[in-house]
DNA sequence: ATGAAAGCGCTAACAT
DNA sequence: ATGTTAGCGCTTTCAT
């Protein structure tokens, strides 16, 4: 490896000049500058930035905590959250905690470790402990998509409760009247206002909502497959079911299809977080649309405010959702 | 920050005897174990990896450079080199090229300063200098996806030409004379295979490739879009087309459907890279399956070993790929 | 304008 | 079994 003393040696300075010309810290003389710059270019040196992090003590590194990056609503954000982190120098390191409680600490504490500038994390159900001590060190922490109780830092998440109560009212105008829910992980806050507005929707329309009609899918894919099995295979089935995460949507979807149903006559389809791909399954999905890139933005933003030491009353904004409809409702195709 | 003197002082030790207890590199009395480890607690100790890293010369984290995380390819590969390095006590930095020369040069720069223990890449077309320096400079690197000529380095690659090939001769017995392809970035090793084997399937069938069918559709699901239009739109459009990326294929798809064209009776549509989304499609789509996540285990799994020192001839890895009949090329239905 | 040298927090070689 | 201390490569204060 060659050091800032191997270049100051060959350039015939000190290492602090070398420092100086490589940081602009403190003018150089041209010809001291130019002899530094081509002992640089002939030893091919390059920075040892683990020094200068140990040094200055920042790292440029912001650590990324999702459940699962193969969900395409974290794939989105963490190439939001990348973008924006490397236009300001920093760099992102990737962490699936599989919303697991024990991995998020196991993950928080590693990159605490790592003494990265800064945390967005998406929380696992049931954690609260981790984030709040997280808090308590005063490391800038987001939180993403998730706004746990109790946890005392800014969040960006969606404004999930109004899109959803519009769905189910949606379906209700459709006629229906037992309508399931695929629900994500118990616990996870996102999912307790979607739950809740879909209760009112229902009461509202003199409706009592039916415990039995309500399934966590937990893993993704799959989880979506048996719950939507589950739902149409007891007694008094739905007559539309409404899933609260993509994956969990497209697991529904094959579960109805390989039972033999057909969507929207036998059992009408809703879902969360439409993607391109919802417009060209078979039928097209109605779904609700999130601002997924925009909350990515929007989290790294506030991290790097708060990196930059703006303290402030931690800012929580919750981003407006959209119902997109198409055929998987019962609707007749609109283009 | 509380550091391993605090945790000395406190507990009324040498800090070797607290890097002792933490790394168990020296036997410590029970005692003053128990005071040390006391200490820490108190304290809220957690060790500086940054120190660390600078003094052991490595710092437990790889790099990991995609074209772009969005596609479902690599973002299956991200989760499964997440997941082995976790296991092997490695954080991973996640980088974006857009297959971009410029960018990935930047990344791998930025990756070395940080100290990275080893480099997994997916090429950018046209590049090639950067990641033979990479090679000369010692640093451990494995290709991934794409194996440029000229790299001396372990890789881990789809072996889809021989698929491509069977993709084409079952459009070719559907009877399709004019079969269109849309192409990743040109220039990219992987598209190369398949494009000579779609050649070589249309020449054994007595068909002269027109170079008019064969499309680059650059970004993602736009690029598809805009070379499916393209395609259709010339005189004496393709039958069939073929799409060489999953992202791409979507946009194809839904291009087609914009024109008003349906598939397969009027263009047949198979791609690349099958995901649980093709089946639920309208119509659900012929492609090709690709081990991927297999893929990313290899590659993690090829380079934990370099950067262990394992000193050998590098290694180069080609999964074979399978081809999965849906609808889309015109066959009837089967399950 | 330049240099010498003191650390940043940690590990491990060298004492004892 | 334990402690002292010399670095790891860098930035920056303090001198000049």
């Amino acid at each position: 490896m060659v050091t800032i003393a191997d270049v100051a040696r060959l350039a015939g300075v000190s290492v602090a000049t070398v420092s100086y010309v490589l940081n602009g810290t403190r003018p150089v003389s041209p010809e001291r500058r130019q002899r530094v710059l081509e002992a640089i270019e002939a030893l091919g040196y390059r920075p040892n930035r683990v020094a200068r992090s140990l040094r200055a003590r920042r790292t440029n590194t912001i650590g990324l905590i999702v459940s699962n990056i193969v969900s395409p609503f974290y794939t989105e954000i963490a190439r939001a959250v990348e973008d924006v982190a490397r236009r300001h120098g920093y760099s992102v390191i990737l962490c699936n905690s599989d919303d697991d409680p024990a991995k998020e600490r196991e993950y928080v504490d590693l990159l605490l470790g790592r003494q990265v500038d800064g945390l967005l994390v998406a929380p696992a159900p049931n954690d609260q402990a981790v984030l709040a001590e997280v808090v308590g060190i005063g490391a800038p922490l987001v939180l993403v998509n998730r706004r746990p109780a109790g946890i005392d830092a800014p969040s960006v998440t969606m404004a999930s409760g109004p899109a959803t109560y519009e769905l189910i009212r949606h379906l209700i105008e459709h006629g229906h009247r037992r309508i399931g829910v695929i629900s994500g992980v118990p616990g996870s806050p996102s999912s307790q206002d979607r739950l809740e507005a879909y209760e009112r929707a229902l009461r509202e329309a003199g409706i009592e909502p039916d415990p039995r009609l309500v399934r966590h899918g937990h893993a993704q894919y799959e989880g979506g497959m048996a719950a939507a099995r589950e739902l149409l295979q007891q007694p008094g089935p739905p007559t539309a079911i409404c899933s609260l995460g993509t994956s969990m949507t497209l697991g529904a979807l094959v579960a109805i299809r390989e039972m033999g149903l057909r969507v929207p006559e036998d059992v009408a389809l809703v879902g969360y977080t439409d993607t391109p791909w919802y417009q060209v399954t078979d039928p097209p999905l109605t779904a609700v649309a999130q601002p997924v890139r925009r909350l990515g933005e929007l989290a790294i933003d506030l991290l790097l405010r708060s990196i930059g030491g703006e303290v402030q009353e931690p800012q929580h904004i919750a981003l407006p959702c959209e119902v997109v409809i198409r055929r998987s409702c019962g609707c007749p195709l609109r283009r």
